[in-house]
DNA sequence: CAACTAAATTGACCTTGGTCACTTTAATGA
DNA sequence: TCATTAAAGTGACCAAGGTCAATTTAGTTG
C-alpha cells in the first residue's frame, strides 16, 4: 500500500511547475525545452517524467489552472442577460486558447477526457467550463433569448463546437486575418442558440 | 528559373507514397516511422524530407487522398433527401477519422488551411467537402427539411463543427464506448438543421 | 541506533524526426 | 564529345523528448 507523498517530492514538483511557468511567461509554450525546465529547477530529466506522463502532462497542469482561472472570472461576471452578452463573456477564454496552438492542440486532446490522472486539472476544467454555459443557457431559456427546445448541457457542448472549429480556423489562416475568433463565433452562436422566430 | 522535375524524382516520390501506404496499412499510422519508410524506399533519409515538408506533410497527402475517396463516394451517392439521409451519407467518413487518432490530428490541423503548399490535396478536400453539404443542403432546404435562414455554406460549416466535436470527445472515452460518433452526431444534426417548428 | 524498505532521484542512454554540406546524376550547349 | 550547371540524392550529425537500472534519501521497525 502506497505511503503518502514526502515533501520532498512535493517540493520538487512545485519547482519544476514553478519554473516552467515562468519559462513559458518568457519565451511562450512553443520553445519550451524539458532540458531547461530540468537545468531551472536542478534536478535531473528522469525526475521531470516521474511526476508528470510527459511534457504534455506537466503543460496540462498549467494550461488547466490557467482555464480555471478564465472559469473563475466567468462565475463572478454572474449570469449574461443575452445572446450577445453571452458572447462577451466567452471574448477572454477565446483570446487566451486561440493566443497559441500548443494551448489548443493541448485542450483538444484533454477535453472530455473521462480523467483516468487523477489530478489532470484539466478535465475538470472541461466539465466545470460546460456546467457554467448549461446554467448560463438555462437562465436565457427562461427569458426567452434562448432557443427551449434542447437541454442546456447540449446546448452548452453546442457552443464548445463552435468555439473549437472558429480558432481552428482561425490557426489556419496563418495571415493577420480580417475578423478576430470572437466575430467568427458570434454567428455560430446565433444560429445555435437564437429561439424559432 | 526552375526546371521541370525530373522523371527520376517523380519515381522516388511514388515510391515513397507506395511503401508509406503500405506500412500504413500493416502497422497503423501511429507506428509509422520515418527510418522505415526510406528503408523500404531505398533511398536517404533526407530525400524524404526534401520531397515532404516533414511527416505530417507525407502522411498529409494519403489521408488527402482517401479523404478525396470519401468524397468521390458521397458525390456518386447523390443527393440525400432527409436530414436522416444526410447524416448516413457522413458515417464512411466519420469512421475513417474517428478510426485513428492520427488522421483526427493531421485533418484538424491541415483542414481550413489557406493552401501554402501547391500539392496540398488536404486543403482542397477540406473545400470540396463544405461545398458538397451546402449542396446537400441548399437542395433540402427547397424541399423544407432544413431550416432556411441560413446559408447553405454556413450549416455545413457547422457540421464540420460537430463533427470534429463528437470525434473528439470520442477519442477521449478510451474504453469501448455505449455509442458510436454517429450517434453522437445525430441530435447535434437535428437541432442545428431543423426547421423551426 | 542500525538494519531494512520503499520513495525519490539520477543521468547515461535510446529513439526518432529533422538538417545540411557535400556527392552523384542528368540535362544543356559550345 | 566533353565541360558546365542545376537537380536529385546522400548520410553523418543534431535536437529534444522519453526510459530505466542503479543510487541516494527518508521513514519505519526491532
Amino acid at each position: 500500500m502506497p505511503r503518502q507523498p514526502q515533501k520532498r517530492r512535493l517540493e520538487t514538483r512545485a519547482k519544476l511547475l514553478e519554473v516552467t511557468a515562468e519559462l513559458v511567461a518568457s519565451e511562450g509554450y512553443s520553445g519550451l525545452k524539458v532540458e531547461d525546465v530540468v537545468t531551472g529547477a536542478g534536478v535531473a530529466k528522469g525526475t521531470l517524467f516521474s511526476h508528470f506522463r510527459d511534457k504534455d502532462g506537466l503543460l496540462a497542469v498549467l494550461i488547466g489552472a490557467e482555464v480555471m482561472r478564465y472559469l473563475d472570472e466567468m462565475e463572478a461576471s454572474g449570469t449574461p442577460d443575452s445572446r450577445e452578452a453571452l458572447l462577451q463573456r466567452l471574448a477572454p477564454l477565446l483570446d487566451y486558447i486561440a493566443g497559441d496552438r500548443v494551448i489548443f492542440d493541448l485542450l483538444l486532446r484533454y477535453s472530455g477526457s473521462t480523467g483516468t490522472e487523477t489530478d489532470e486539472v484539466i478535465t475538470e476544467s472541461f466539465y466545470r467550463q460546460i456546467g457554467i454555459w448549461a446554467g448560463w443557457i438555462e437562465a436565457l431559456q427562461k427569458s426567452g433569448d434562448v432557443r427551449s427546445d434542447c437541454a442546456p448541457d447540449f446546448l452548452a457542448e453546442g457552443i464548445q463546437a463552435f468555439l473549437n472549429q472558429v480558432i481552428a480556423i482561425w490557426f489556419c489562416m496563418s495571415s493577420p486575418n480580417t475578423s478576430t475568433p470572437l466575430e467568427a463565433l458570434r454567428p455560430f452562436l446565433e444560429a445555435w442558440l437564437a429561439p424559432p422566430a
